[in-house]
DNA sequence: AATAGTACTTGACAATGCAAAGTAGCTATT
DNA sequence: AATAGCTACTTTGCATTGTCAAGTACTATT
């Protein structure tokens, strides 16, 4: 797969995951990977980026099952930036798509 | 505009773009603009790119009204690769905006 | 000759994703 | 208890692609 594609488009989905509820790396790395493929080194940053950027809070649970969960919370900053992404995403994808009907209609 | 989500997805269009006719950089630029936002220092160099890939051969044509115009006309490979690139387009896009839908559904 | 539009080139830079390696905790199997 | 395997997070170096800005050069218009 063209791994150009993802660009920009992965941190949407992470913030559109989030928002549905807290989640934590490693589960969210399971969730993203339903839509495209995606790598641990490519996650995890992305997702101290975007707790930088403050859309995002943070909390620690201990689990049963390996080691501590690091719990990512979306902030109102962070919903606001998911909206924006969305209509960036929309329109763009819209264009695209309908350029490449365009172009395939003459054939 | 997240100039992110261009990533790759300029290749395609130009790939579109000169599958129709083939075009001069000035002249794709034009064109490009029309589906994203796109500037000449990305037109250009992905035009060169795309040529030593062998997805273009080009020839010069001179012009009345200003420098000789550099034609970029896909090969057999160029095609090929177009319809790679506008498959995996297809598929991703249409993965993340169901991945969209199902986010929006519960809300 | 000065300006504006056409046409192409190039170099330094920023953003984002990937691969790989490492750390560490927990569970099950041997 | 030692090993393997899964869970969970971190970090570093790298590749790719797009942006910005500056520069070259030709033609037409004022």
């Amino acid at each position: 797969m063209n791994s150009q594609f993802k660009k920009g488009v992965l941190e949407l989905i992470v913030l559109l995951s989030v928002n549905k509820r807290d989640m934590y790396g490693y589960e969210l790395i399971l969730e993203v990977s339903k839509v495209v493929d995606v790598n641990e080194g490519t996650i995890y940053p992305l997702l101290k980026r975007l707790t930088n950027e403050n859309y995002f809070e943070t909390y620690i649970v201990e689990s049963t099952e390996g080691p501590p969960r690091k719990y990512y919370k979306i902030t109102l900053l962070g919903k606001e930036r998911l909206k924006e992404l969305q209509k960036g995403w929309n329109d763009f994808s819209t264009s695209v798509c309908n350029f490449i009907k365009e172009c395939n209609k003459n054939e």
